[in-house]
DNA sequence: ATTAAAATCACCCTAAAGTATGAGGGAGAT
DNA sequence: ATCTCCCTCATACTTTAGGGTGATTTTAAT
């Protein structure tokens, strides 16, 4: 934010400095060159060509570079049936044994009052446990972990 | 190819363009306020802004946008398998077509926010088609919808 | 054309889910 | 012993889900 705004500052600054600058040198050649009644024509093209220049430099300067954020979604194919436990995955998450439990249960339809009742835990208990699953898994909602859990083979 | 070299050219000639009718009005200009002997630096100062404004006009035509192309790689788990759709039990519970839809959506782990947008319907909606389904499925949250769904061979 | 089912939406209210934060106890590792 | 997870629980708050009711509009069938 600072940075952007003292190098749009600074941009400002040389504009101007540019522009003092070439006045002089043109206050100088009118006092050298005052004969020349229509050099007029040729300072005015060249103030443009010059100022065309800076503005292109500008703009080149200031523009800020667009990010184009590719997402490439890389298929990973997984079999439904002959369902074998993926630990590697499990372990990778950081899941532990109690969450697992947990997750099952949702998958199973529970409601998390029903899951507290079944493990005999506190309904807190279970929001935590929730939580940190959705975490893990980085979803939002428990429909989702069931999701991503079932096509990562840590449920069936 | 052609394009971006008929592009390229069009520029320069509205360039030329821009430069000889700014000229022009100098010179108009000239005649008529005459008597100010320095009008000059106005004139340069004028043509300094201008021709700036142009250039960066001219920048932004003429150069390829700046991008910064982020690839992001995304791990897409799909599954592919033996399911077949069980119709004979979506016709016997009486689920209707748009019942499905939501159903499956359910399935992915979308919000009824999520699958109203994704239906172009209102939130409202997906309630009523949520409750429709429950009663048909007999079950009381979706998560259960799912499981019953599932071991239903509804959804895959 | 009439009827029935399906789809749409609204409002109100309650229940459940989810977030954030803090905290205490227990078990294994260093 | 000290440290680090894991499991436990609480409180307070926000968001989402779900129930009940009623209504209008499409759509499909008779």
């Amino acid at each position: 934010m600072t940075f952007k705004f003292l190098k749009r500052n600074r941009s400002i600054i040389l504009y101007g400095a540019s522009l003092a600058i070439l006045l002089l040198i043109m206050k100088w050649l009118e006092w050298r060159i005052v004969v020349l009644d229509n050099a007029f024509e040729l300072y005015a093209g060249a103030v443009a060509v010059l100022f065309t220049g800076l503005g292109i430099w500008l703009a080149n300067k200031l523009t800020s570079p667009k990010t184009n954020t590719v997402i490439i979604e890389k298929e990973v194919f997984v079999k439904r049936d002959n369902f074998v436990l993926n630990e590697t995955e499990i372990i990778r998450l950081g899941l532990s044994k109690r969450e697992l439990e947990v997750l099952h249960l949702m998958a199973d339809g529970l409601s998390n009052q029903q899951i507290a009742e079944r493990l005999f835990v506190s309904l807190n208990t279970i929001k935590t446990h929730s939580s940190r699953i959705f975490e893990k898994l980085e979803v939002k909602r428990r429909t989702q972990a069931i999701e991503t859990a079932r096509k990562r083979n840590i449920i069936p």
